[in-house]
DNA sequence: GATTAATGATTTCTACGCAAATCGTTTTTC
DNA sequence: GAAAAACGATTTGCGTAGAAATCATTAATC
């Protein structure tokens, strides 16, 4: 491992906590002003756009492991802004809907980001912020865990696609990608 | 506000959580084979550089809050990897030190990233290194909070607001990735 | 020179965020 | 068709993460 790789991960890793502080205390803001977080403003919206909604698609879609949108939902439904429900067929799953309060909450929600941050987003040619977004879902692929194992499990056994989606929580554990040996 | 830009938001928003998310996940893997998370691996790395530091300077350094950093430095010094002494002449401040056992931790430890994200790094051509690690840090700095705020003090007493507000190509920013064209 | 203001660090409070364990409910297997 | 396996969701435990309040100490003000 080069030096030069070395402190390139150095400066993708300070950018990027440069960017989700700015999005953490965005979020305080937003808490404060608005009545929700990021994350919660994040979540809502996601089931807006495909309730009813079961929570291992939500965690799937917003990229959160399952006890974190629990601990989402929780709050969402304290404040009356959802509705969790066990109706259906199968009564493990638990179907979230919108509340009339939330889709109230939502008509009225402003932007995850800083206004002013959006204005320097369009300030931006179109090249630069094709460009920018290209790096970023590239750098995102490379990292991101679900894309690995996904691959794993289609290499290691044929599994259906569509059953594929979501199904790498329970069982025996991932494969427990080790390649760190500790003095 | 027009869609293009909202959808854009979105899916930064999106890119930059899975990152998020397998950098977090990666700090469970390096807790549980190393024995330090992520952050704590970051701050130790932080004090390496500077020693005997303060916490205010660790915090600006490694873009976290003061209670956030205290915390990360509390587990630290439970492990005894630093050691913080109150020598000085300045009795409000607390001098922060690595301990031999903290050097040794440092001399083994592993990359806060996955040796198969480094791998797909090193892979790179030269040219798409350069140009995702600008429209990274280019991001990052029209998020970053610190810029920001430092920049409106400026204008406070320098400038009227409207003046100045738009345009520095400043001396700190990051290469402006002109003339590459993306395949 | 005593009161007040400012400063460095910590504490308190709320909210993520993940892994492992757990609970209730199907589905599989024999 | 009962035991076992699987599955969806939650709970538990630990570690961030930031704002506001607090504590201890130093500087400023009168």
């Amino acid at each position: 491992m080069s030096d030069s790789t070395f402190s390139l991960e150095a400066e993708i890793l300070e950018a990027l906590r440069k960017m989700t502080r700015a999005i953490d205390i965005r979020s305080r803001t937003l808490l404060l002003n608005y009545g929700l977080t990021a994350p919660q403003l994040t979540v809502l919206r996601a089931i807006a756009r495909q309730e009813p909604v079961t929570s291992a698609v939500l965690s799937s879609d917003v990229h959160l492991g399952r006890p974190t949108v629990t601990g989402i939902l929780n709050r969402l439904e304290l404040r009356g802004l959802i509705q969790r429900t066990k109706e259906g067929e199968d009564r493990r799953s638990v179907h979230i809907r919108l509340t009339d309060a939330g889709r109230q909450m939502l008509a009225g929600a402003p932007s995850v980001l800083r206004d002013d941050f959006q204005k320097k987003l369009a300030a931006l040619k179109d090249w630069e912020r094709t460009q920018i977004l290209a790096s970023l879902q590239r750098l995102a692929d490379m990292m991101d865990v679900r894309a690995l194992e996904a691959a794993e499990a289609f290499a290691d056994d044929f599994v259906q696609p569509s059953a594929a989606a979501d199904q790498f929580d329970g069982a025996g554990s991932p494969p427990t990608l080790d390649d760190d040996s500790v003095p």
